[in-house]
DNA sequence: AACATTTGACCTTT
DNA sequence: AAAGGTCAAATGTT
């Protein structure tokens, strides 16, 4: 045994975060709404209270680095490790990463961003992400973007957009070090339509960090939950979100689709195309409380507030629109329309 | 100084 | 082999 606290911590961490995996799963099929609230909670609760253990375990591994486990589990505090050990615990690591990452559940969300704005664009979820990377998408080059707008590009600047680039920029939450937490994200121009980003998210937050969704002028977060009538534990710094609903909000707002290929949740190709229609998709996949938060009046249907940031108009401006039609898609949205010379549609409302 | 981004190198996956 | 994904040193920003 001795010697052996190393690899108990590391199995005690492997444990946990096998059994936080799986409880996240069940939170996220508990979210159905036939469920009682008090198995939720309780999920919830469980949830939670492995996290902190994890982060116990984690940083009492970073906080006594004898009982920094290679993987091996040899006592590391008889003799330094040597190179080629430590290669080859880094090496074990990267793999038990990369087989961790694999099990995340992942899901896309495509949103409105304007032509011109960088790759991460209006992407802001609410939670802080830090860049660790960025690579150049096959083809490299959008050759469409010039049908987007056809009587708002002058004829002499065509090349220039045709020209943008292609990009794919990673990032990790920021406080993977701090919390351990893994979320990590991708943000791409779509292939059919460069003025839609891909958005792919990897792994739930365990980080607890505030989310700062966006609301309408004079009402904070906190008021809007207390206006739903939730509480928030105070030791709990808060729930995990019911599962993406930042995103699914931004989603939801612009009318596109969210994509989620994991191990619970499939939502494939779904696009709201109307009320009715968004009301049907929550019902059988989403969670109540987003429900009456993302379609609450306050939230989707007030008032634009003067003065709100750009991208905050420009998605309630979408959204509308979108409402308006029956057959909105994202095609009519944004897609390779030709338009008619002598139909005046002011495209610049949708791309500012 | 601390933190974030950029970017070429490197490793993994397909 | 090529593409995808991550690392980490250099650089930029606050």
């Amino acid at each position: 045994m001795d010697g052996g606290s190393g690899t108990v911590q590391t199995l005690l961490i492997h444990e946990l975060t096998r059994g936080h995996e799986l409880l996240g799963q069940l939170l996220a099929n508990l979210d159905q709404p036939t469920v009682t609230n008090p198995c939720k909670q309780l999920a919830s609760e469980i949830l939670l209270s492995i996290e902190r253990a994890l982060c116990i375990a984690k940083a009492s591994i970073l906080e006594s680095p004898r009982l920094n486990p290679s993987y091996g589990g040899t006592d590391s505090s008889v003799s330094p490790r040597s190179e080629k050990s430590e290669q080859a615990s880094k090496e074990l690591e990267r793999r038990e990463m990369s087989k961790k990452r694999k099990t995340l559940p992942k899901w896309t969300n495509q949103v409105l961003a304007g032509a011109g704005e960088r790759p991460e664009g209006p992407a802001d979820d609410g939670y802080s992400w830090r860049k660790y990377g960025q690579k150049e998408i096959l083809g490299a080059k959008h050759p469409r973007l010039v049908t987007l707008r056809p009587t708002i590009i002058p004829l002499q600047h065509v090349k220039e957009v045709d020209m943008i680039e292609l990009f794919r920029g990673y990032y990790r939450c920021t406080h993977r070090n701090t919390r351990g937490c893994l979320a990590t994200k991708q943000v791409q121009r779509s292939d059919q339509n460069p003025s839609i980003l891909d958005i792919t998210y990897r792994g739930d937050h365990t980080c607890h960090q505030k989310q700062q969704l966006v609301f309408p002028r004079g009402e904070t977060e906190q008021e809007q939950e207390q206006e739903q009538g939730q509480e928030i534990h105070p030791l709990m710094d808060r729930v995990q979100p019911q599962h993406h609903q930042p995103e699914l909000l931004l989603s939801f707002q612009t009318g596109l689709r969210v994509r989620t290929t994991g191990s619970c949740i499939k939502t494939d190709n779904m696009v709201f195309s109307s009320p009715l229609g968004m009301e049907n998709c929550f019902n059988s996949n989403f969670s109540p409380s987003f429900i009456s938060s993302a379609a609450s009046e306050s939230n989707f249907g007030g008032a634009n507030p003067q003065g709100a940031e750009s991208d905050y108009k420009e998605i309630v401006t979408a959204a509308s629109s979108a409402v308006d039609s029956p057959f909105v898609d994202m095609d009519f949205m944004l897609g390779n329309i030709d338009f008619d010379p002598d139909f005046h549609f002011d495209a610049s409302a949708f791309f500012v």
